[in-house]
DNA sequence: AGTGCACTTGACCGGGCGGTCAACTGATGG
DNA sequence: CCATCAGTTGACCGCCCGGTCAAGTGCACT
């Protein structure tokens, strides 16, 4: 069960013992610790899980849109709708990020994501629609952005920040600086 | 002492004992709650002192310049070289983040740089220089991208990572769309 | 009703933490 | 040479953690 991604998400991975999620289940220790063979686990179990929704989310949204400007705008709408939505299991990328222990499925995780976008990164800049450039660092930077607007959406609460965050990231990989 | 800041940096806020800093620092346990009423303060103390210093830095890189898209461009460049050469202390805000104890310095911390950019791309839109849009937005975007590049970089060593990020933020405040 | 068994529980353990404070140190001044 | 004491130490305390496992529970079958 993944309450447990609630209670992290609220306290932490230090300060959420194992016993206070077993009592919150209204299970024994015996039961956690037959599912999962330690904290640690249950905690990469659920990141893996919540990259693993997220991917499959991104391709949903990007659909069969062949157009590679359409289906980077996609991913990214979809991915910010996702962690808004989820916003439990987003938290735990940040706590994870603060953890050495989570760095290798992070970014892992990360990994993925960045190169589905670099590729259409790089479609669009064979087929002439975007200007040459680093996909992968366009890719990371469109994250950098997605990311921290989400953070700062869930605090907040701003209207149109979707729309935003796509528009400014569509124009980082898009637009001519000041030819 | 902020040899501290390396070890947090090393292993993460929790894993790290106050026994380890005091015997790094080959000095009793007396001395240090002395200093520092408790582990929290001195994390705290580190993260206000890193925004201190980053804030100043960046005020230095702007100079007396006039153009806001300068001060901008500068305050940017600023404050990766700064995070790449901290990059211990960049990393307490990343854990930081992870931590809800710190959220609020941490906010604190984030919001001054925000809405200093803030400010500059206010000026540049009652210029002309820009498209209006919302100014605070533009100012956590460029954070996320600066944030996430850096982060990156320390990671895989890219080469001319800060340029293409100073390009990135650029264009999404400067350029059109597709119009 | 009695027996065995699959499954669950939560008291318990060793260990490590943040934080305290009685004991020690050595420089100072009479 | 000793008394004093500011400054420092690190053994120690209470606490709580992740993880174990003997004891308990109730169901299925005879």
């Amino acid at each position: 069960m993944e309450l447990a991604a609630k209670r992290f998400a609220e306290n932490g991975y230090h300060p959420t013992s194992v016993a206070e999620i077993v009592e919150g289940l209204s299970v024994g220790k015996g039961v956690f610790y037959w599912y999962f063979s330690s904290k640690e686990e249950l905690f990469t179990e659920i990141l893996a899980g919540a990259y693993r929704d997220l991917r499959h989310r991104q391709g949903e949204a990007i659909g069969d849109a062949s157009d590679p400007l359409v289906r980077i705008e996609r991913g990214v709408r979809a991915s910010m709708e996702w962690s808004v939505e989820h916003r439990d299991v987003f938290r735990l990328f940040q706590l994870a990020a603060g953890e050495a222990r989570f760095a290798s499925i992070l970014r892992k995780g990360e990994k993925g994501a960045v190169s589905d976008a670099a590729r259409h990164i790089q479609s669009a800049m064979d087929a002439g629609l975007v200007p040459r450039g680093d996909p992968i660092l366009l890719a990371h930077a469109m994250l950098g952005v997605t990311t921290h607007l989400v953070q700062r959406h869930l605090l907040d609460g701003g209207k149109q920040v979707i729309d935003d965050a796509v528009a400014f990231c569509m124009r980082g990989v898009l637009g001519q600086p000041d030819a």
